[in-house]
DNA sequence: TGTACATCAGTGAACGCGCGTTCACTGATGTAC
DNA sequence: TGTACATCAGTGAACGCGCGTTCACTGATGTAC
């Protein structure tokens, strides 16, 4: 019964996987603004209304497409944590979560594009995404957080203007981490991102070569402003 | 004659600037994917074949608004120096600098996701734009060469394995200035529109709130890491 | 175990829409003699 | 200064296309008794 039953219920979630498999292909061929309902089923074999069994709407799609991307980043960055050697310092494993994020975005430029680009015009994310979309975030916390733990964080200075936005973003974030590091954090984390949307986005043309060292340099000067150092 | 030839030519750039500003209302209102040619035409009262008078294609409207876009930013940058106090020292003036690309860039977020945001699919940059593009980026040159002409720029260090890099990169974009200097210098670049990009497309939604204050700090840590000093 | 009914995936046709681009044309504005 | 010709902006119709979404339907799969 409960076999005949999820056999119903895993065709669903199969041809649910297919459809976002063929959505992400046309995705990195044309960009998330021609993803089309249409074009998909017609891919698929099926006939176009036959997606509204899986998704209600386009944007419903779209979200998931999203939420899919920043889960698939968020994934890699965790396993580069986890897969760090052992005697990897705090150094190390920063660099091994930044590097895997350029990684993923270099290797999915359209599903980057679609979490760090530029907001798809008429859709506004539902606060589902908002989980997955910190998993990055909190990998490179993390980070700073057993270096805190084992006095390898180095404080920071910040004009005290912002203190009060200190002691509130700390406690949203990362109640245990100095108020500094997490203003500092904050910033570093949108930089990192600079760092990635301008190659992926083609800004380094005719400018940066040797992207894998530069990146790798840079990526360690973040790590320099939140105060991870190199001892652990 | 030359009035009268003036008379037909003036027309042409008026219609081209009129097409123009309707196509950034467009813009502002729909985002670049939903640019269309026959919606900028019906509210100009025009038909749209008429369009093609003045552009031989969507593309190229798209390729003279980017343009325009990196032109204003640009210009943005370069009044934000031209007007600063004759007494700011150069960290003052790279926070202008900073700052005044901010400000464009919150005002027009339009206009800046389609030069900083993910790129338009099936659309490819001409070689026209690299000129504009660099406006801003030269714009924060300037400073630190001003800084290091008067001994008030410190020096950076970078890993040997940039050093080639560096030298390319100091030999194309500022020869005056010390190669490990170019290769902060890139990296600050990218960092300072990973600021600019979160806060434009909401990245900081729930995340950071005193913006004006937090952007000042970072824009000034970025200075520091370039090796732009308070002190004139 | 067998039958009556409910659920649900997928079909096919249709609605109404907007798009980029081409083309032959009209009529006004500019140029050359 | 006047006239013949060339240039050019703008028109209107048309081509061919793809899109998201709705709706009544068929037929297979699952459920309850």
């Amino acid at each position: 019964m409960s076999t005949t039953r999820g056999a119903r219920e895993r065709a669903r979630t199969e041809v649910t996987a297919a459809i976002k498999e063929e959505a992400r292909r046309q995705l990195a061929a044309d960009g998330a603004a021609k993803l089309s309902l249409r074009a998909v089923a017609r891919e698929l074999g099926m006939v176009s209304s036959a997606l509204y069994r899986y998704f209600p709407s386009r944007d419903d799609l779209l979200t998931a497409l999203i939420t899919d991307a920043y889960d698939a980043v968020g994934e890699a960055a965790e396993a580069a944590l986890a897969n760090a050697p052992a005697d990897a310092d705090h150094l190390a494993r920063w660099l091994a979560v930044c590097m895997s994020v350029r990684r993923w975005a270099l290797g999915h430029p359209h599903e980057y594009a679609l979490i760090y680009g530029s907001p798809v015009p008429g859709y506004s994310a539902p606060q589902t995404t908002a989980e997955p979309a910190a998993r990055v975030a909190l990998a490179l916390v993390s980070v700073a957080r057993d270096a805190h733990r084992s006095r390898g964080l180095a404080l920071v200075r910040i004009p005290g203007a912002l203190r009060p936005e200190a002691e509130r973003l700390a406690g949203d974030v990362a109640p245990d981490l100095p108020p500094e590091t997490a203003v500092a954090f904050a910033a570093v984390w949108a930089q990192l991102f600079g760092l990635i949307s301008f190659e992926v986005f083609g800004h380094y043309h005719r400018v940066v070569e040797d992207r894998d060292a530069f990146f790798a340099h840079a990526a360690g000067e973040l790590a320099r402003a939140v105060g991870v150092l190199t001892q652990s």
